[in-house]
DNA sequence: AATGAATGAGAATTCATTCAT
DNA sequence: AATGAATGAATTCTCATTCAT
């Protein structure tokens, strides 16, 4: 049977979807060739193994933060208010309906001390999210608070995915978005 | 060789560490078995698998934070000031020098969809830190305010260890511990 | 706990009622412990190991039937007719009641071939049947037309045995001791 | 290493064989790999455990028969005589020389209990049987009779293997064909 | 005698990975 | 590229047996 060509991304976005749903040691190669379509050995074709495919998986969602989320900061046209309702929404789309944002918590904390590679792309795709944040921020307050406040929003957004994993309960994500943009708003507020 | 009578919580310090090291998928049996210096075999006189073992550690940590946490909201002779701090003292600590409480995030996460029962088990376990923490805000705070309050607390929280294991840096659950007193201070004179 | 003294015999009752409900093999020393009220270690107070209980259930069953079995063909007070009717009696109360019967087919199946001296003690069992059986034809048959008739009457029984045993129905060894009688009955009127 | 493809049906041969040998618990799944020059886990990529791999030991025998043997029964160019001696004939060489015959006897008691999908498969391996003889029976006398005929025809034989198997002595099943065929003989001779 | 913890030798099974076709 | 059989190491779990108390 002659299978058409396969795209590498359709692997990694399928690897991405099992990898959320049953974690990374509770998934086989097996499992993720089944949602592919391929079978085990194809899968080798396209990455050397297990750990490789998932080193695409967090490469793949860094890379479309990137592009996506983290270019929020240099739009020319926005003023800082509205950056970070950009990207308040854009997270809350990332989280309710693409679970990217779940994958970098969840998948994170199970693999962190597992393989230090991960480690570092995860700690690598943080650095970037609080940079972007900072940016916005310290484009109305101080660089130290900025980058104070920053560091807070994302703790603040990580813990509620903690949460809203553990009980599920979308409002918990929702609620901190509300609190941190009520925060920027009154502490902006002040500083004019 | 003499057979030494084992006291089953010995295993279960010892999975709790190994747990906590490893995560609990990478953790095998003999793993366990090797720090406890028994037999693999052997640990199954005491727990009837894997996923009993890991209930007996949850439960166990479970335990202990209700005798030895959660009873501070009772303490007759406290504050409520003295309460809040007693439980941050109290987080610290956990957090800083026994590493239970990092289990109750790291491993509920990597295992939260791994058997229904564990999922019930830290629900159980976050809604009476919860419980808690609320029991002692609404010594000062009216109920609807207090359970908020609470659930912002422990969110707040479990995204500081998230950052803190991502970074390994402490100083986010410092933080987080010092905002959360904060906030509690500004809030409650308020009232007043 | 003290515990009561422990006739071996009890235990060899629970060994035999759970070999039967669940195998020679399936069955463990702890399913055996834990019929008796022992725990498994005490077991080995009484018999060395399995199999050695194994040969004593073997042989507990074999010395019951010489007692209360084999000595049929011996009642002085019976015509052959009513030996051959107090044999098939006793048949149907043992399997039906008992079942050490099944054991012996059963479990000699199961374990024929796994320890040579289960092997010998069947043998010696099915020998002694034969014989006493045979004894009885011998009243009114010529030798070895006795021997013929006894070896068949006993096959004929196994059969209905195993039939038995697989389709859940009693009616099989009903007809076999049935068919054994009136074959007597119509052989013995023409030999007559 | 070269490797090799495997056809399924030659690890159930093996396992047939082996299960034989040394009976379905006391039989390995290292025993199987190794009659068939397999390594253990490679088993596992045709048949999903030992149950599995014992149903289509069960299957393969179950199938063979219906094709080779309880076809007998209508063959058009046949007389019932020339049948029930074709059948004889067959369950002769089955018996003595293929050994599958015993696996059903042998091996169905010992697994009969053991999952309810092995008794099901054995019973309706019994069920063809008996319906095949049955068919032919049918032919010479009444449909009840018939029934019956053939119902006791198996379980003669069904005992003449246990007692065969017991005594290591093929006459039990030889004296049973002979018994069967007489008594077809006599009984349709008074019919006509 | 009884206990029950400990042993240790396997058992079945899983799975990432390799490789001939 | 894709296949899918094969590998082999690791893993969980079982169980007859031993032994100190």
């Amino acid at each position: 049977m002659p299978k058409q060509k396969t795209d590498p991304q359709e692997i990694v976005k399928s690897a991405l979807n099992i990898f959320l749903e049953k974690g990374y040691h509770n998934t086989s190669m097996a499992d993720i060739a089944n949602e592919t379509g391929l079978l085990k050995g194809s899968l080798y074709h396209h990455f050397k193994g297990k750990e490789d495919l998932m080193k695409a998986v967090i490469s793949s969602i860094h890379e479309w933060y990137k592009r996506e989320i983290f270019t929020i900061k240099d739009e020319k046209t926005f003023s800082t208010d509205q950056k970070i309702q950009a990207l308040i929404k854009a997270s809350e789309e990332i989280f309710f309906n693409r679970r990217g944002g779940n994958f970098m918590t969840n998948i994170a904390l199970e693999t962190l001390n597992v393989v230090p590679e991960f480690t570092a792309m995860f700690r690598a795709f943080f650095r970037d999210w609080i940079h972007c944040v900072k940016t916005v921020y310290a484009e109305v307050f101080p660089e130290d608070e900025a980058e104070q406040l920053a560091h807070q929003s994302i703790s603040e957004i990580e813990g509620a995915v903690v949460m809203m994993e553990l009980f599920n309960d979308k409002n918990y994500l929702r609620r901190a978005h509300k609190r941190i943009y009520n925060r920027f708003k009154s502490l902006s507020s002040v500083t004019k």
